[in-house]
Parts: C-alpha cells; sequence; structure tokens
DNA sequence: CTTTTTCCCATTTTT
DNA sequence: TGGGAAAAAG
C-alpha cells in the first residue's frame, strides 16, 4: 500500500489502519509506540486525505512533542503537515484558552503561574490566615492541585471535608482560585481545567473544537489524571476519532495524580473500543525480557502482556551483594571501566539507575574518583534559575500588570530602594481598591501613605515599565527587550552578587539565550500571528527553552531515577539500590504501594539493551546509623535461570543466611587487625 | 547585606 | 549523620 506500512510488524500496521472507531494501542516497552503513532498521522494526511489541521497528537511532556513533530516531519512531504498539532496536554490547554478566553471571561493576556508561583501565594494565603503554619504549605498544594486534577471545585472540596483541617484546606483552595482570578493568572492544572469547564458549560464552544479536532492521538495514555481524560473525551464525543497508546505496566505516576484505570475505562466509555497489544520488542535480549515480563506477571493484569524479540539470547543478568553502599558504588564505576574497554563500549552506553536523587551522591563522588565522565539528569532546570525568573518576571509584569507575583519579585530587583515598608502600604492600598500592586503604584491617591521620596521612586518604575510594554508591542519586540534588561544594568546587578564573575557571565548567557528564543519564537510566525504575550505565555511551559541541556551531551555516563528513565534506552544498565526499604521503598511498603514499586522495577529494566546488572548493598548508612538491609523483594521475583548472583554467591536468603554469617566471622576477623 | 547558627528533614516530578 | 535552608546575628 504506502511506504509507511513497508518496515511495519502485522500489530503495528493493524494499528495504523484502524481508523474506523477508537483505538487503544496497548504498546509494551520498546515495541515502537511513536512510530505507530506518527505513522498513522502520516497515513491519515496522505492515504485517508484528512486535512493534518483536523489532526491532533498530544503528548505529556515537550521533549515528547518535540521528538514527535520531527518524526512526522520526516514522514509527510512537502506541506501536508502544515496546520497538525502536536504538542503537550497543557500546550493545548493553553491554545483553547488563548482563542477562547473571551466565552471565558478573561483577559487576551494572563499569566501562568508555575509551581514556585503557586506556592508562594499559597504561603501568602495562609500566612494571612494566621493559625495555618507553613509546614504544611506542600500539604496544601498537594491536596489543592489533586483537587483540581480530580475535578474537584472548591465548593465541593468543602462540602466533602472528612475533618476540620480539610475543610481549611478547601477555605484557603477558594481564596487561592479567587486571587488567581485577581491577579488574571493560570496555575498549570488550570490549563486542562479551565478547558474542560468550558467545553462541559458552553456546548457550541466545544462543537467549534471538535469541527477542528476531528482525529486525536494519545500518547503514554496510562499517565493521564482524571481531568485531561475527560478533555480528551468531551473532544472525542462519540465519533470515535480516537487512538490512544499506552502500557499499564509503565504507570509510574499515580503518586501525581495519574490515573492507570483510565486505560480500562476507555472500555467503558468507548464501547466499539478495539483493542490492540504491541509485543514484540525491538531494544532487548530476550534474556532481559524474560526477566521483565517474569517480575511484572507478579502484579494483576486487566490485560496480558508478553514482550518478546528477536535481539538474541543475550547474557544472564547480574546481580551483585555489596558490602555497603559505598562498596556499591566503588563496583559500578568498576565495571563501567572494565565492561567499557571489554566491550569497546563508550561511556555514553552505560546508565545508572536509582530510586532517589540522594543515592547519586556516592555514585558520583566514586566516578569523580575514577575520572568517569558523567551527567546527572534532574538538576536544577534551567527554568528555576533566579536569572531566569527574574527576566521572565519583567516580561509577566510588562504584559499583565495583575500579575502581583511578578511584581512582588522584581520590584526590588536589581535595587531600587523600595523596601518591605513601602511594599506593605502598596498592599494595603491594592487591597482596599481591589486593585494589582502595579496598577495601585499609578495611582494619585497612593501618597497619602508614604514618604515623598518612596513615592517618587516607585513612579518612575511604574512609568518605566509602561513604557517597556509599549515598546515591546511596537515593531521590534526583541529590539525592546534587549533594551529593558541594559536599562536595568542586569549584568551589573547579576556581577555584583555572584561570588566569582565567571558565575555572572554564565548568567548573563542564560538571559542572552531566553531572549534568543523568544526571538526565535516571534520569528517562528508559521502559527497564527504570535504576539509578546503568546510567546511568553509559550516559554512558560517550558517550551522551546530545553535543548540547551540536551545540547553537550558527550560521551558521558548517564545517571538518572527510575522514573527519569522512562522512555530512554542504554546498552549498559546498572540499578543499584534494589534493596528492601529502598526500592519498594519504605513509604510504599507501608501504603501498600507495592505494585507502582514493581511497575518502577519493570521500567528500569526494559531500558537495558544488552545487558543489566542489578547491585545492592548488605549495609548500609542511613541517618548516621549503620543498618542491616535485606535485599529487594523484586530479586525473588526474577527467573532464577536468567540470573547469575555475585558477591556473596546468591541473593537467596538460605545461602545467605549462610555465607552472610560466614562473611561476617571473617569480616569480624578484619576488624580486629 | 553577608556570615554564622540553628534547625529540620531524609521518594519519585512534568507542565 | 549530614546537608540545605531559614533564621539570627554581626
Amino acid at each position: 500500500m504506502s511506504a509507511h506500512l513497508a518496515k511495519l510488524n502485522p500489530r503495528q500496521k493493524e494499528a495504523v489502519l484502524h481508523i474506523d472507531g477508537p483505538c487503544l494501542v496497548l504498546a509494551g516497552a520498546g515495541s515502537g509506540k511513536t512510530s505507530v503513532i506518527t505513522r498513522k498521522i502520516a497515513y491519515l494526511i496522505e492515504e485517508c486525505g484528512m486535512p493534518a489541521r483536523h489532526i491532533a497528537a498530544v503528548t505529556f511532556t515537550n521533549k515528547a512533542s518535540r521528538e514527535m513533530k520531527e518524526r512526522v516531519g520526516g514522514l509527510v512531504k512537502g506541506s501536508a503537515a502544515r496546520g497538525l498539532t502536536v504538542s503537550t496536554f497543557h500546550n493545548l490547554g493553553l491554545n483553547i484558552i488563548r482563542r477562547e478566553h473571551k466565552a471565558l471571561g478573561m483577559k487576551a493576556s494572563f499569566s501562568i503561574f508555575d509551581a514556585e508561583d503557586a506556592r508562594a501565594l499559597l504561603k501568602e494565603l495562609m500566612l494571612k490566615d494566621g493559625d495555618l503554619d507553613s509546614d504544611h504549605l506542600d500539604l496544601v498544594a498537594n491536596q489543592i492541585s489533586n483537587w483540581k486534577n480530580d475535578l474537584v471545585i472548591p465548593a465541593m472540596a468543602a462540602s466533602k471535608a472528612a475533618s476540620p483541617g480539610e475543610a481549611q484546606i478547601a477555605e484557603i483552595y477558594r481564596r487561592y482560585n479567587q486571587a488567581l482570578r485577581a491577579y488574571n493568572a493560570v496555575d498549570f492544572d488550570d490549563l486542562i481545567l479551565t478547558p474542560v469547564r468550558l467545553f462541559s458549560e458552553q456546548p457550541e464552544v466545544l462543537e467549534k473544537w471538535r469541527r477542528k479536532i476531528r482525529y486525536l492521538l494519545v500518547d503514554e495514555y496510562q499517565d493521564t489524571n482524571s481531568s485531561q481524560y475527560l478533555l480528551v473525551k468531551l473532544i472525542v464525543g462519540d465519533r470515535g476519532g480516537l487512538t490512544v497508546v499506552g502500557d499499564d505496566d509503565q504507570s509510574i505516576y499515580a503518586w501525581r495524580g495519574a490515573r492507570p484505570e483510565n486505560l480500562s475505562l476507555l472500555k467503558k466509555d468507548f464501547p466499539s473500543l478495539s483493542l490492540i497489544k504491541l509485543e514484540q520488542n525491538y531494544r532487548s535480549t530476550s534474556r532481559i525480557l524474560r526477566v521483565a515480563n517474569h517480575l511484572i506477571a507478579h502484579n494483576p493484569h486487566e490485560f496480558d502482556k508478553a514482550l518478546w524479540s528477536e535481539m538474541g539470547l543475550g547474557e544472564p543478568i547480574r546481580v551483585i551483594r555489596c558490602a555497603n553502599e559505598d562498596a556499591e558504588s566503588e563496583r559500578v564505576a568498576m565495571e563501567i571501566l572494565s565492561q567499557r574497554l571489554k566491550r569497546q563500549a563508550k561511556f555514553s552506553d552505560f546508565a545508572i539507575l536509582y530510586r532517589g536523587n540522594h543515592q547519586a551522591r556516592l555514585l558520583e563522588i566514586k566516578l569523580q574518583a575514577h575520572q568517569i565522565p558523567y551527567t546527572i539528569s534532574g538538576g536544577t532546570s534551567f527554568f528555576a534559575r533566579a536569572e531566569i525568573k527574574d527576566v521572565m518576571s519583567y516580561l509577566r509584569l510588562i504584559v499583565n500588570p495583575d500579575d502581583d507575583n511578578a511584581f512582588l519579585r522584581i520590584i526590588n530587583t536589581p535595587r531600587r530602594q523600595i523596601g518591605p515598608s513601602t511594599l506593605e502600604a502598596i498592599g494595603h492600598y491594592a487591597n482596599e481598591r481591589h486593585i494589582s500592586m502595579f496598577n495601585a503604584c499609578g495611582e494619585i491617591g497612593l501618597g497619602e501613605h508614604m514618604p515623598e521620596a518612596s513615592l517618587e521612586r516607585i513612579r518612575r518604575f511604574h512609568h518605566w515599565v509602561l513604557q517597556m510594554g509599549e515598546n515591546c508591542r511596537g515593531d521590534d519586540p526583541v529590539g525592546a527587550l534587549k533594551q529593558l534588561v541594559e536599562d536595568i544594568d542586569y549584568e551589573g546587578w547579576l556581577h555584583q552578587n555572584a561570588s566569582a564573575p565567571k558565575v555572572a557571565e554564565r548568567r548573563m548567557e542564560n538571559v542572552w539565550y531566553l531572549l534568543d528564543s523568544i526571538k526565535a519564537i516571534l520569528q517562528k510566525a508559521d502559527d497564527d500571528e504570535l504576539t509578546v504575550e503568546d510567546a511568553i505565555a509559550k516559554l512558560m511551559l517550558r517550551d522551546m527553552l530545553e535543548r540547551q541541556e540536551e545540547e553537550d551531551l558527550g560521551d558521558q555516563v548517564q545517571l538518572m531515577t527510575l522514573h527519569a528513565s522512562k522512555g530512554l534506552e542504554y546498552p549498559h544498565v546498572f540499578m543499584v539500590g534494589m534493596e528492601e526499604d529502598l526500592l519498594p521503598h519504605r513509604t510504599s511498603i507501608e501504603e501498600d504501594n507495592i505494585e507502582e514499586e514493581r511497575r518502577l522495577t519493570y521500567v528500569g529494566i526494559t531500558r537495558a539493551q544488552k545487558t543489566l546488572t542489578m547491585t545492592w548493598a548488605a549495609k548500609r548508612k542511613q541517618y548516621g546509623e549503620i543498618i542491616e538491609t535485606s535485599y529487594s523483594r523484586f530479586l525473588d521475583e526474577l527467573p532464577e535461570e536468567d540470573v547469575v548472583s555475585e558477591g556473596l554467591g546468591q541473593h537467596n536468603p538460605e545461602v545467605n543466611r549462610a555465607q552472610g554469617s560466614a562473611m561476617l566471622g571473617s569480616l569480624l576477623d578484619m576488624l580486629k587487625k
């Protein structure tokens, strides 16, 4: 039929060709799910004659959506892919809100509060409340996010509150939403929730979007939360133009609201659903897949699935018992050095996976000691950097004068001699009049409560921001932004604050990079006319701004958490800390959440292409004292014939105990000397 | 404003 | 136990 199908296996072909009615593709790890999605898009456009602008593909991360865009671009020739929507859930939500802000009764320019902004706002609300100490901040932020993900509005939260404490949080929730509205802002969860509300309440708007999106494809479906699923249902309606791809065995984000049961709910909500399983794996050896299958079989399953591959049997999985965590890290470092030579592999062929970030510390020390190059993924992201947040706050305030958070961040950065007392006066004034702090700065009545000098400084700032806003809306927005950064002498401020001149230079480079990104977004006007507002909103979702991290990937060993490894693959994988209380994590054991931990282990195993090595430490320092550990229960769930144990022989309890006590004796002898 | 001191916590995290 | 962050002190 077409070139798009030639390289696919029968199951994959079936998934691509199935376009009448909703389709669930259960795609095991490494089974080519992205190929299926991208080729299905190509097939819809080129063979079914569906205009690209009526097709939308949704992913969870910017990275995934970027990759998908690229691959579709390589598949679909010429301009046929124009108008295709490939975006994250949040970006799709943002587009809907942006286009429908009138129907929503919102201003065209709104701010997006990231997690940090949201917490700052919550903190303020709770302080005002008085009797809630900010210890609960995490708890409250989490609860509110959970409510939003579960489509619970403040009134419902209040009426369903089971305890006075919960009622109190519900009240904060109400005021938090109210404050967001006053600031003309939405938080990340609102980006999904608001479109859902809009579509539920205004059928004619929904109808409009249904006419636009006629075919929807969703990646990593097991990671959707309730509101995301409802958004999907609303858009698709009963026309069945839906393909979702997911793997229930790789659901590892339940703790942040993901509902893996959405997979099985599909069957109920779309009775005509077709189920297609992709079980052929193109990544790993049979041995690795056998181990993975064997482990995950210990979880209850609604859908049975067994991965297989034609990559050959491969080497057994190695399980290495180490004396303590120090020896474990040392061993991994030595393994990497020797394996690299033996197999003529690159450093970048190795990945070390662990449960918690703190485990990276020791590994880092050992890798450094042996001069092994490495990168740790999951440090402070580009966006969390102070300099980026500062400049972004200037942009946000220019775009949306109601954004008090942005105002507070920059009013005295760099120093403008506007201190706490002045700010308090502004805050009071703004509160009484129900206007934002920035707008209060422009009012005449403000002069009452403060010295002339402070007022003058405030007036200057206010005027300057307005001027900058005008400049940005002129014909050279990027030039205006450069001017802004120079006006405030941000570079000087950075130098003044940095511990070393180098640090300041590096930070300034980040700022220029940010401006370059804005330039790039504005120039890429193949979207409709993009305003500075749109560009800033997109940036808040970290879109367009992450490739920098990927650039400096040299030949380095990769260190990351098991969570962060999902979707990636490496020839040689180490899983460290295979111990009770660590890999089934203690809190998960207490909460009886073993199944998700098992899936996490499964994800780790299936990252490996050729070899997999698991290590565990018999003793581990924990909170200062040395704890006797026991190896992870998951090791007992691996097929014996595919596993070779090392260190003290087996990880089997019997052997272990016998050899362990023998070893203990000799260890004691050694210590005595 | 910077340095010191104290205190608290110790799973996973994208947008 | 040890590291990081907030509070306090200089």
